[in-house]
DNA sequence: TTCGACATACCGACCAGTATGTATGTTAAT
DNA sequence: ATTAACATACATACTGGTCGGTATGTCGAA
């Protein structure tokens, strides 16, 4: 919490100041929602005043952009992207990412993050929606890069389309989590994820020739368009 | 709009002006989720005095609740709970269900009710949470009643655990609402519905025998908990 | 080295506006 | 005449945001 340099709060310390506000904003922001967050909350919770406040920030708006872009979009860098670009087998990295996913309590019953305030903002500042479409597109992509890395190394089905079945986890993880969320109960969460691992076990590809060349897909599967 | 009787609003009408509050409630909680819908924009909606409102409701959590109990519930029974009761092929109403989704660009645009609510309200209050919840269970129970009845008649694949894929269908489609809603894109609505018709066609039994009895598993797949 | 001039960071009282909710008056219907 | 169904005016709390002022830090010149 302190910067270690002392134990007394420095009297100046505009970027752990503008940080500090940055977390309680975040918090604050997941705990109530955007338009309902109270910037005086955010003050007590760091003793840090109005005018401190509007100093770093413009308005309430401002600050949550912040909290978007230097808060959020690198929780899911930090969860999905980090991992998913370490080369490994992508299905055996989704499954652990998906199953790593926090069941604390509050966790599971604050929902996620993104999630939350996509839906609560989309509709209503074109700002806010501009930055999670960013933060979502680059999930998506991530995702749908990691799968064509592997069906290329022959560990993902070759007949689904990477893009779409990227948007189609994300759909499904973002459901449960909102599942979970009303029920505001783990076990639905852990309902979720094991469904999610089963789906994302049904991507693996089917067990090739190790040597001799190009595989052949010697009996395609009959439905074409599975996820 | 009016109720027929007269062109002139009837002067005392407290049927009416209690559906009046209700409806344009849920429109303005709708639009606004429920912490940010204002009364005095009901009011205004309606040409309904405070007073009145608050003969009508204590609160306006309990207006909120009323919403949700009078109208939410009723749109869940209307678009899924009363086709899928009529006993045809499951899978094919199911389709027909998502498929009949509204592509309306304010309907896309400003998501689902039900789910809207859930993720602002699910976390703070409880009589939200519950009724919403017993929503989603009906739902869910729904969905899993007619893949049982599609199950025992050979049109629905019988590895499958009804609940827990009734679950993930509904998981499935509140994803792909979120992401249509923050994309403000009615092309990603459509992307969504064409990957949830798909999965839904991979619930089909496979081709039985006509006659001869029982139907035999011949090969049974190789992933079993398999969505 | 010291000091003056200025910029940055922060303080907190205050503001206008808006929120829900209430107290009380009035009127229409039985 | 009684009461259900409103209407109106107001109470109270809280919102984001502003503004004049102050304390601290920096830096160039003497």
């Amino acid at each position: 919490m302190s910067n270690g340099r002392d134990n007394k709060r420095r009297l100046r310390d505009p970027e752990g100041t503008r940080e500090r506000l940055l977390q309680a904003g975040y918090r604050e922001i997941y705990r109530s929602g955007f338009q309902s967050a109270s910037i005086d909350t955010i003050l007590a919770a760091t003793n840090v005043t109005k005018g401190a406040l509007y100093y770093h920030f413009e308005s309430k708006e401002d600050l949550g952009h912040a909290v978007v872009e230097e808060i959020i979009a690198k929780l899911t860098q930090d969860k999905w992207l980090h991992y998913l670009r370490q080369g490994k087998n992508p299905i055996d990295t989704l499954i652990d990412i998906v199953q790593a996913t926090s069941v604390r309590k509050e966790d599971v019953n604050g929902g996620c993050p993104l999630v939350n305030l996509a839906q609560e903002m989309s509709a209503l500042d074109e700002k806010f929606r501009t930055q999670l479409e960013a933060i979502f597109n680059d999930w998506q992509e991530g995702i749908a890069t990691a799968l064509r890395r592997g069906q290329s190394q022959g560990t993902v089905r070759r007949d689904l389309v990477p893009h779409e079945t990227a948007g189609f986890l994300i759909a499904m993880y973002e459901g449960y989590v909102l599942l979970a969320k009303n029920a505001q109960d783990v076990k639905v969460w852990n309902v979720g994820i094991r469904n999610i691992v089963g789906w994302l076990k049904s991507l693996r590809a089917p067990r090739q020739p190790r040597k001799g060349g190009r595989r052949l897909l010697s009996k395609r599967r009959a439905v074409k368009q599975r996820q």
